[in-house]
DNA sequence: ATGCTTGGATAGTGCCGGTATCCGAGAAGG
DNA sequence: CCTTCTCGGATACCGGCACTATCCAAGCAT
């Protein structure tokens, strides 16, 4: 396959793989000469889940370059390499630590990760980006003078337990044609918006039965 | 309260806040004389507003002005501001009908809805941004060798209905100070980052638990 | 041989959220 | 009253991001 036949077969101009190319976000293909570069069926595949990833994850582009190194990452067990692209997925910056939302913040989740029993609790609180997120994204709704206790989560959470033991199910369900870690975190960036769209949905759902038509 | 306390007591510089005006998120305050103007409480929760929406939220400035549109609109009754303002809120590209996974996929997600009884089936299916969403979503896992069907997605949906009554309690409880359909919004955006959140730390405990420590 | 295509390098584009600069009108102080 | 400082508004500009357009020399096809 040629560069102009991967666009084709992608529907991706072959600019952008170009682009993409230069960004290390796929391997450059056999070089047959100096003016011909050969792809192949991995590499149609790669393109797709950067696509996927860019477009319907909204993963930025320099985020999408560290994923993909984790799951390249021959030195790591294939359980790990998982859990360090899933790691780098969130970007999120840090947040202002002398901040008294975001302390108190974090405080209160702290306390509801030992509430709900996670390992996390001691293993990767502070450190998880996923939990600095959640840090952030609480501190800002107390900011606005949303009033909750961390004891209001719990339900959130252990629907999410929930969600996540779907995820895992799901992917295991899949991994049979290639025992790549590829194969999960796609799951795991595709699986976000489908979910989002399900709350928001759902969310319509609830608020007419409520409230009444629209 | 003038430009620079607004942004003393919110944390924005003055350069944003008069951006914000300049794009219609934020009303202009009492102009005292030529070079003074006046902004009072609510304009400062509105601004916390908007910086919550864009930054937390990521939503963008475009769709916040329409957001609030809507929940300015006092034409509505306040559940439909809800509605319209929740409406508002994503951002997807009409995807390209000619494709098959897109057909498929929409498919597939009407036949969802059916299965779960939502009233959405009927109503505003094809209509929804929210389904589009979802659609384009479903699809992008096809098109990568995806392999599901509409009933896997239902244990994800009734969980996410279960989520989305857990949003409304939590809103009615909020509802005392204030009657408006801003504070309705607020929850929408807010807490969906943190579900997400919630989701990533529980795929991260859940895979700890199956796969052994990281 | 000639014209077309190929892949690589480089520079440019459009959008978006925000910032810097300039300005004239007033407020504050002596 | 005059100077100096600060205010708010208008405008131009900036930096990052995801592409995209242009150029070029090397080869392939006829």
């Amino acid at each position: 396959m040629r560069l102009a036949e991967l666009s084709a077969h992608s529907g991706v101009s072959t600019a952008t793989i170009k682009y993409y190319l230069r960004e290390g976000l796929l391997p450059p293909g056999r070089q047959l000469n100096a003016t011909t570069a050969e792809y192949d069926e991995e590499h149609l595949r790669r393109l797709r889940l950067v696509r996927a990833m860019i477009q319907v994850g909204k993963v930025p582009v320099a985020t999408v370059r560290e994923v993909l190194g984790h799951v390249d990452d021959d030195s790591l067990p294939r359980a790990m390499r998982l859990g360090a692209a899933v790691w780098a997925l969130p970007q999120v910056p840090e947040p202002d630590a002398d901040d008294e939302f975001v302390r108190g913040a974090r405080t209160a989740m702290e306390e509801l990760l030992r509430t709900l029993g996670w390992s996390n609790a001691q293993a990767m609180t502070s450190t998880s980006p996923s939990f600095r997120s959640l840090v952030v994204a609480a501190a800002a709704l107390r900011r606005l003078g949303y009033d909750w206790s961390p004891e209001m989560l719990v339900p959130y959470a252990r629907l999410m337990r929930q969600v996540a033991e779907l995820d895992m199910a799901f992917m295991e369900s899949q991994v049979s044609e290639a025992e790549k870690a590829e194969v999960a975190v796609l799951g795991v960036v595709l699986v976000e918006p489908m979910l989002r769209a399900l709350h928001r949905l759902a969310q319509e759902e609830e608020s007419t039965r409520r409230y009444g038509f629209e």
